[in-house]
DNA sequence: AAAACGGGGTC
DNA sequence: GACCCAGTTTT
């Protein structure tokens, strides 16, 4: 299929059928940086409102280098891979600290921000700054693969290869810009993974795949997710002073889920514990605890992650004030109500508190 | 080259 | 339950 008729499909279509976002409305490379990292991995549905947050409680740059990780992390709360709000806030300070606050200016200076790979790099070069590169996402993998009829999977590397070739191929001399957003529009409301509108797609007479009746098969992509079943016990240690009540809670670490998020006291176990059987597993104080209070257990909540199974059970166990400072609360500190609020926790722990605690 | 990393929407 | 989303980093 021709160079050509190819793009310029792809730029009809869109300026027919683009939607309005408002990343679309700006060339300011900061925030087209934000939409894109925010966008990874991430339905647009499902991004906007972060957007919109993190444009209006950071407008600059400098802002976002000058925020607490916290914060930044709390806005980010139930968005998911939040490595990517971690490396985001790095990333801010270094454009602040180390570019004297001047945004990467082409795809290689891009590339050398936390958090910013190939896609993203390309993407801010192309929007921001009209720099002639191709963008290869989820959506452009799909779209080539189904009207070439490339069956090489793109999870591959010689698939990563052979789609960003065909793809550095096809871009227009002009407007790289709106054609890289086209194809991503493309993919993402016509070429959709089920369903494709083939009926109205403007590429049916030149589409591989539609010809072959293979829009399922396409695009190819072997992977093998072992989804791990885990079982967590969480005790809220808590108690009350003058009409407060304070909550331990502890800042994860970044080799697990969840890095950086604040969670309660973890026992995690090769199984569902009751509660009998799990202050019988783990090594706590006995004579301490004979001293707290040990609420029900909660109902089992079921998380489910990507690659992971999660089944939780929640344990209140209210303490004297005076324990508080035990050792054994030495990795955890005891936050107000109102404090605890405020935490960036992942959504499990928020649902919990919401539903049950409070 | 493979594994790890979240949460939500759709069929 | 399976798939997948404007992917990147770590192992």
């Amino acid at each position: 299929m021709d160079k050509h008729l190819f793009a310029n499909s792809i730029l009809n279509w869109y300026a027919k059928n683009k939607r309005d976002l408002p990343w679309r409305h700006t060339k300011d490379p900061y925030k087209i940086w934000l939409s894109e990292i925010i966008l990874q991995q991430t339905r647009v549905k499902q991004g906007l409102p972060y957007y919109q947050k993190f444009v209006e409680a950071y407008p600059l740059v400098q802002d976002l280098a000058g925020a607490d990780e916290q914060n930044v992390l709390r806005l980010w709360q139930g968005l998911g891979y939040y490595s990517r709000a971690r490396n985001l806030h790095t990333a801010a300070k270094f454009v602040h600290h180390e570019r004297g606050g001047v945004f990467p200016e082409s795809y290689h200076e891009l590339l050398k921000m936390k958090g910013v790979g190939d896609y993203t790099a390309s993407a801010i070069a192309s929007f921001a700054y009209n720099e002639k590169v191709a963008v290869v996402d989820g959506n452009v993998f799909r779209v080539l693969a189904r009207v070439f009829g490339v069956h090489t999977d793109i999870a591959s590397h010689k698939g990563a290869k052979e789609f960003g070739a065909l793809a550095k191929s096809l871009l227009p001399d002009e407007h790289t810009d709106a054609y890289n957003q086209g194809i991503m529009e493309f993919g993402a409301l016509q070429c959709t993974p089920q369903k494709p509108d083939c009926m109205y797609c403007p590429l049916q007479t030149h589409c591989v795949a539609y010809a072959e009746g293979k829009q399922k098969e396409l695009p190819v992509k072997i992977k093998k997710i072992k989804v791990k079943n885990r079982y967590f016990h969480y005790l809220l240690f808590f108690y009350k002073n003058s009409g407060q009540t304070f909550v331990a809670m502890k800042q994860r670490g970044s080799k697990d889920i969840w890095g950086g998020l604040y969670d309660f006291w973890l026992e995690e176990q090769p199984k569902l514990l009751s509660t009998i059987d799990l202050l019988d597993v783990i090594s706590l104080p006995q004579a301490q605890l004979k001293k707290m209070v040990i609420g029900e257990e909660s109902v089992i909540y079921k998380h489910v992650l990507t690659h992971q199974r999660i089944q939780a059970k929640f344990h209140n166990i209210e303490i004297k004030p005076a324990q508080k400072d035990l050792p054994m609360f030495d990795k955890l500190r005891f936050y107000e109500v109102d404090e605890v609020a405020a935490l960036p926790k992942p959504v499990l722990i928020d649902n919990y508190l919401n539903k049950d605690f409070f």
